[in-house]
DNA sequence: GTAACTGCAAAATATTTGCATCCTT
DNA sequence: AAGGATGCAAATATTTTGCAGTTAC
């Protein structure tokens, strides 16, 4: 497990890091997606506001975590599968967001279903959200 | 035209003001999602950015308006259909950014596909976003 | 006239940037 | 040793809140 998080970071070519090690660790063991402020809250506050922010925005950059876009604008962040690869996420999987908890699930094996787009448009990418009760809380 | 306009406030209960016909009107207007910045823009720094936060609140507590959820977060905004009422949102129609010009769509014709959610989880909304390229960028 | 709406000021939050220091390789 | 990563300070940007003046009804 240990090494598997390192592993990530090698294949990304980032520097191996207590700061990155903590943060990959949370969303491994979270099993759901997590805001900045989860992070903080999570981490003990062990590192600066600034690292997080600059940390996210790399493991999006290099394909490891993706963000979720939520109704209520809060910008989540989830571990990306074998598919993501850098510059060119594959998300194809339905998030599911719990109204009662707030948690936000990665659906991995609820394959997002073919949308019709009006004649002119075409498709690169579709994001489902899905917002219910999840079965922790139901 | 107006006439609607200041039909849709009344029907909400609430005052008809200028700042709210004029905000309303941009939507009319502009036919696809906007942005709080989009508003302050298009509406030429003529109200105050508080007025807009309170009036664009206002409109989604209402049903006027809805919000979109977006990969990169930022917070649209667009006309609600006669199904919405306050409270209740029925936004099942799916959403389409274009990675182009970033403009965001509401694609009412197109209606949103059945997801199969796992077990335990009870689904209440889906969201859709579709990114790709629009019809004017092509 | 009264309640609701608006604008200004200011507070509270959130995010970004610069730079010196420290850590990884 | 060199380049990248971090933490702190500070600059920006965003959103919220309080209150007094104004407007709609």
């Amino acid at each position: 497990m240990e090494q598997e998080i390192t592993d990530i970071l090698k294949q990304s070519q980032l520097s191996i890091t207590d700061n990155r090690l903590k943060i990959l660790k949370l969303f491994q063991n979270n099993d759901k997606a997590l805001s900045h402020a989860d992070i903080e809250k999570l981490s003990g506050k062990h590192f600066d506001r600034v690292t997080i922010y600059r940390t996210l925005q790399t493991f999006v950059d290099k394909g490891i975590i993706h963000t979720i876009p939520t109704a209520d604008n809060s910008i989540m962040y989830a571990l990306c599968k074998e598919a993501c690869s850098e510059g060119h996420h594959h998300d194809d999987h339905v998030h599911f967001l719990c109204d009662k908890c707030g948690t936000t699930y990665c659906l991995d094996n609820v394959n997002i279903p073919a949308v019709n787009i009006p004649k002119g448009f075409s498709a690169h990418q579709t994001n489902v959200l899905v917002n219910g009760v999840c079965k922790n809380c139901k």
